[in-house]
DNA sequence: AAATGTTAGGTTACCGGTAACATGCGTCTA
DNA sequence: TAGACGCATGTTACCGGTAACCTAACATTT
């Protein structure tokens, strides 16, 4: 009987608006919350979306007009990182309560794969875009700005952002590191990082760390950085790295908590004495830390409040309210026991 | 001049086809490579689509064909969590692979944020779904059946899924793992866990290890299940309640890795010996196992293989393929050295 | 009482693609 | 060589909402 199908399940809003004996108009005002209806008017259609189950055909209404996309893309580097997760959940809620869906795509730190996913999420046409990571391709740069959508550059700062920067000043985070570390004597210093790509914002943490010894006139006595995801092992196996190459190491700075702790693993199993032989801090102030036997070194980051920063900054926008256009946020230097 | 800009910057089809001197069904059909064109429009096509760098509407697409659509749903509890994030990206990049887009939602661990979440979705007219947990609400399981698109219900095993079931068979981890205890020996056993509601799946574990118990007509002799996220300092907090409460335990069941980890740093704090003192186990195999000077005794899942099978298992029945409506992801214990 | 404003509600046109069908032209077969 | 066929391409209608505009009824002002 139906001749094809082409729609499923679903009322549309002229079968509403036809069951409750009003114009689809009118039932789309009720709706939209818009004005123009008595209560009279907003209960019969209420009843009747009730009634038929109707739910709103959100790719209709985005196609009539181009101000209605409640669709928020937001890219990162991996859902799989232990810090990346919050931010994400965050992000997630925020745009919830003010009536934006999210669309996340992981790019797994490469400015093309970026560009790709831009694309595809593009082609629906969002409200604003949140991307992280601190390299575009050209390409991309030029799509945003054919698009001229609201677009906030999350996790690094960016002092000159395409729109909107959010994020914690990296730099800084490694070079109070470094000071910290040279403050307590420490003067054979190395660094263990993982980093699958150039872009990686880490790497701009090690710029920090590096410019604070510098001010020194210090030399890093040992770099690694592993072609890998941050992680435990990664840690532990860098931290095998660099002592078997030089013993003499009398403190180390990771990329992150994680590697910290797998260094710290590694140290244990070692019999080498944390910080008496070997001090080490971390960044990130992951959840991990809460447990360890010797409070951790390390700089906390305020990952609820960079998700929510970061999609209120973009909410603004969208509305045209006014927002900064560059937003930091805090971090901190726990000083803990292992330095 | 404009009179509204109601279009945002990129070209249209039109004006792409305007360009080439073709009508924009042809270019549709170059676009979509449907076939019915010669390789001379073909080129003309692509050039003015280079040279406008036009981003096809998505939206519009979408609308003219409900067929079409490339978007599919994603729901999981959180983005935090250690597991849910290999999942998820297991997932995304099949998704990419096989040309389709994921909309992910954290629902945290509630079926009336799921169902709220899955509106939202809905609304987008999603080519199919993927949930998890194992409890929807009665209006969750009405709304998919009046749209009747394609389902899977991952993460747990589900013998009578909605449509599509890949997940773990929790109940058999849990059953396995209290066997496995009780060949070692041990008759005092408690069981850890963090919980935010009823519906969650690692209440299943807890059943087949209760259950494996009961078998062995042994009481368990605490249960301690925090409202809380699992973690590593609800581990750490959950076994300094069970041994203030009991001094008598000489095994406890975690409810996964990183609540075994923080009871681990527990005893390790506190002198007690493991397995000596007290015997641990987590579930997952998760990453820090690997750094840890004792190998934890635990259940490994595949999250990449569940994240790829329930991408590829949703593909194939959006494509009327023949799927398995129940496919189960091994799990396998990892005996260690801490039972 | 006429002019004016206010408000609920209806009408029309359109967003940008794509399905379905129509057309026109060259090629092959009987 | 007529007729049938295949293939590239054009034409038309439509998807489900919403903006913009219009109308009619009633209230308010002068």
């Amino acid at each position: 009987m139906a001749k094809k199908s082409s729609k499923r399940g679903g009322a549309t809003l002229s079968e509403v608006a036809q069951a409750a004996g009003v114009s689809k108009m009118t039932a789309s005002r009720v709706l939209r919350n818009a004005n123009g209806f008595t209560e009279e008017t907003k209960a019969k259609v209420m009843l009747q979306v009730e009634r038929l189950g109707y739910v709103p055909n959100r790719i209709a209404a985005a196609f009539g007009s181009f101000d209605t996309s409640t669709l928020i893309g937001v890219s990162v580097p991996s859902l799989t990182s232990g810090l990346y997760g919050p931010v994400l959940d965050s992000i997630d809620r925020t745009f919830l309560k003010y009536g934006y869906q999210t669309m996340i795509g992981a790019h797994e730190r490469s400015p093309e794969t970026e560009e790709e996913w831009l694309r595809a999420i593009l082609a629906w046409r969002p409200a604003g875009v949140i991307l992280s990571g601190r390299k575009h391709t050209p390409a991309t740069v030029e799509i945003l700005k054919a698009q001229a959508i609201p677009i906030v550059e999350m996790w690094n700062l960016n002092t000159s952002p395409l729109d909107i920067s959010v994020g914690f000043n990296h730099f800084d985070c490694g070079y109070e590191m470094g000071q910290f570390m040279l403050s307590k004597g420490y003067k054979k210093i190395a660094y263990i990082g993982a980093n699958r790509n150039e872009g990686s914002t880490n790497l701009i943490r090690l710029d920090g760390f590096q410019a604070a010894l510098d001010d020194s006139s210090l030399q890093m006595v040992s770099k690694e950085i592993l072609v890998d995801h941050a992680g435990f092992y990664p840690g532990y196996y860098g931290t095998e790295n660099v002592l078997n190459r030089t013993s003499d190491v009398d403190a180390i700075y990771y990329q992150d908590d994680t590697m910290a702790v797998g260094g710290m693993f590694y140290c244990q199993k070692h019999g080498i004495e944390i910080p008496n032989d070997i001090a080490i801090a971390g960044w990130g102030g992951m959840e991990i830390t809460s447990v360890l036997p010797r409070k951790l070194t390390t700089t906390t980051v305020a990952t609820e409040t960079l998700g929510k920063s970061a999609a209120e900054a973009l909410v603004a926008r969208i509305r045209n309210e006014p927002t900064k256009d560059v937003n930091v946020v805090e971090t901190r230097l726990i000083p803990g026991e292992t330095v």
